[in-house]
DNA sequence: TCATTTTCTGGAATCAATCAAGTTACTGAG
DNA sequence: CTCAGTAACTTGATTGATTCCAGAAAATGA
């Protein structure tokens, strides 16, 4: 896990003001993966007191257009941030709670499939979401 | 291009009630892939003329769950809707002006990808998404 | 120190989507 | 064909995440 002062080199190499809310967000996804911004914001509270909901909306949007935050947003649920950037890493969503967990991509780099047809356009990115249901709920559904 | 007595059987076939908001927007979708709920709105509007916007929204709904119909939701993107179900085809969006074109699968099958680590879920469907810029977008910018 | 950026306050607005209650109309049984 | 039961539609309000606002205060970095 990295330390304050990682952060705080994180945000200098991104040209960005070193902030106590930017530290904290930074930390609080970092220690907490695809966490949604309500949640975010509670830890980033419990850890520094009083902090606006407009400065953390503000600090995930500055991190995520630096690079330093990734934003994904699965249907049917809210905007989740994770630290894990430039991995080109993929997902796997349960349909039935929600939770997410991470899954390597095998080629690691973007764009990591090839397109049948691409209709002409210029293709940076494939993003994968894997589609199931997590072993807790197969366990609590069979029983 | 299905006629009226195509969708009117399409229904049928899914134990839906045929009415007249149910085929409208069934043939809608089949005639504007990747429409948004407003522009659906206004067409099936344009067809019958007054049609509540919760009327749209239940059928979008109801056919979606009957299979008839398929949601998909990029980032960034209000829910779009198609006809095109069943064959498991993938999509490429531009990230420029939103446009969304279809990609086919090259297996057919879901889930069509395998995940490098499953971390115990039952996966029954791999999502892609290639983002990119559209031809129209490239000449554009390179003007 | 000083100019600039960021945050705070505390509302208010947006906008897709959903909820609620009452009315209409589709459909299968008779 | 008729009719009742229920699914679907209408109307109008509401939710909820996110963004916008604008002025004042605080913090940063040069
Ligand atoms: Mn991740
Ligand atoms: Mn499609
Ligand atoms: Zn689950
Ligand atoms: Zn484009």
């Amino acid at each position: 896990m990295p330390t304050a002062s990682d952060f705080q080199r994180m945000l200098r190499e991104a040209s960005l003001r070193v902030t106590s809310p930017r530290i904290a967000v930074l930390s609080a996804v970092h220690a907490h993966p695809h966490a949604d911004t309500d949640s975010i914001l509670g830890v980033v509270r419990a850890d520094l007191g009083a902090v606006s909901h407009q400065a953390v909306y503000d600090v995930l949007r500055a991190l995520t257009a630096a690079g330093l935050l990734r934003r994904i947003e699965p249907q049917g649920s809210v905007a989740r941030y994770e630290a894990r950037v430039g991995d080109n890493h993929h997902h796997v969503v349960c349909r039935s709670c929600g939770v997410i967990a991470d899954v390597d991509c095998a080629v690691g780099l973007t764009p990591c499939l090839t397109a049948s047809d691409d209709h002409g356009f210029t293709i940076d990115e494939a993003e994968v979401i894997y589609w199931g249901t997590c072993p807790g709920c197969t366990t609590a559904t069979s029983l």
